[in-house]
DNA sequence: TAGTCATTTCTGGTATACAATATTCCAGTT
DNA sequence: AACTGGAATATTGTATACCAGAAATGACTA
């Protein structure tokens, strides 16, 4: 059933002493082109489709929302092939989900699914901050700090609406300093559910405020590498938005 | 997360005041045919292929192992767009990886990459525990307790290799009565790959005898409901496993 | 004999055709 | 007018054909 070929294909024509053997010279060629065209038309349609979705303030009304894959394909240009690898993959990150001969519909989250997505992050988020305690350097805690005060003061004063954007950058930021892909991925998903919600979040100045209060006080013990302190902040600062989802969060559902 | 709702095709016209309107009396109908639920080709061949993947023990050898969709296909009887749309959802979840003009290979995890997947089990598992200490009935503790005591010191007596098996399921447990989807979903996979990993890591009667009794602590926490020190438990048994890895897995890589 | 280069083969990516089934709508009947 | 039955339609699931590019192969040359 697995095509069990060791050493099948494995010589790659490259000789010891540096000699070119077909490209001019590897080694000149310094280091460009890190990223290359990567994208194959499921990638292509995967990015378009998410960002539509994310784009589409699905909250806004109860309908539901359907995607016909043949007519993406022709608005795509493509066939209908990389637009199902790109609808499952979707899927499969909860964002669309597929009726055998219904059609595809995009997902609302209930209100119990987003404090289950609100709790799943702040584990994460959590186990990120300790990490940060135990293996970040001072730099890159300062420059969570300097884009606190930049960011967050600034965004704040500018409308309360863009709060929620701002703020999950700053989530993200924490747990991507982590360093640990797995805890990234993870959370990456999560906080795209999170943005779609967002617009239909009530931000009100109270929150905000103690939001930056909660925020300073996580920096601060990052700073001073209180594992514990952290873990502690973070977890209970994003506990605290479930709590408020939980209670004022009726437009879900 | 997963795949499609049975609930969504639920319609069955039934009426309030038992009267009928187009079956004679739906009622009266014993329940009948209540799930037929053949899956797709596709999902069919998604758990077969993972079963075999799974099974594999591809630790073993360091050879690339490749997967061809096209002999894959005629083994299962089916086509090759099936296959594809598995490979698919089985590369999102990391388990293999396709290269674009050259094949799908099974992945293995570096060692920094174990220590990765056991750090995110360790955030999903201490906040599970938390969450179990607030919401669980005391008979699904008293279940875990029971399923311990039956189970693993049967196993140990038995064969220390089989200990790692029991181990896993013992966590996923805890991570089950959480009764949070998304953190059951995220470590589904996480397990998945802790059990490819399992059958290299060496299992010394030492850690088999800590594991136990840190095992029992966790029980008796969670039992006192005592919230913190559940979590901590928890998350420093799993990271103690993430150490051990460290030091002494030196095989992976 | 060793190396080079063209050709052939093999791969996943994409397009398209076909199959199966749920829904819709309309005609015919009572 | 209401209901039944079925054909037309719409939609995903699956199969197949084709494409581009990379690797393997083998002939040819120095």
């Amino acid at each position: 059933m697995t095509k069990f070929d060791p050493s099948a294909r494995r010589s790659r024509a490259r000789n010891r002493n540096g000699a070119p053997t077909v490209q001019p010279d590897a080694t000149l060629q310094p280091a460009l082109a890190p990223i290359e065209a990567t994208s194959s038309f499921k990638q292509k349609a995967y990015v378009a489709l998410k960002n539509a979705i994310v784009a589409m303030d699905i909250y806004r009304s109860r309908a539901d929302i359907r995607l016909d894959e043949r007519k993406l394909a022709q608005d795509f240009g493509i066939s209908r092939t990389p637009v199902r690898e790109a609808m499952a993959q979707l899927e499969s990150e909860g964002f669309v989900r597929s009726v055998p001969r219904r059609g595809i519909y995009v997902v609302r989250k209930t209100k119990r699914e987003v404090i289950e997505l609100i709790t799943a992050w702040a584990a994460l988020e959590s186990m990120a901050a300790r990490l940060i305690t135990e293996n970040a350097i001072d730099a890159d805690i300062a420059s969570l700090r300097r884009m606190f005060t930049t960011f967050e003061s600034g965004a704040l004063r500018a409308h309360l609406d863009e709060y929620s954007e701002v703020n999950i950058e700053f989530h993200q930021s924490i747990i991507r300093m982590s360093g640990n892909r797995v805890l990234i991925d993870m959370a990456e998903n999560l906080f795209t559910h999170m943005r779609m919600i967002r617009r239909k979040t009530i931000v009100e100045k109270d929150r905000v405020d103690r939001s930056i209060r909660d925020h300073m006080s996580i920096i601060e013990a990052l700073e001073k590498r209180e594992t514990a302190r952290a873990e502690q902040l973070v977890r209970d600062h994003a506990l605290g938005l479930a709590e408020h989802v939980e209670r004022y969060a009726d437009y879900l559902d």
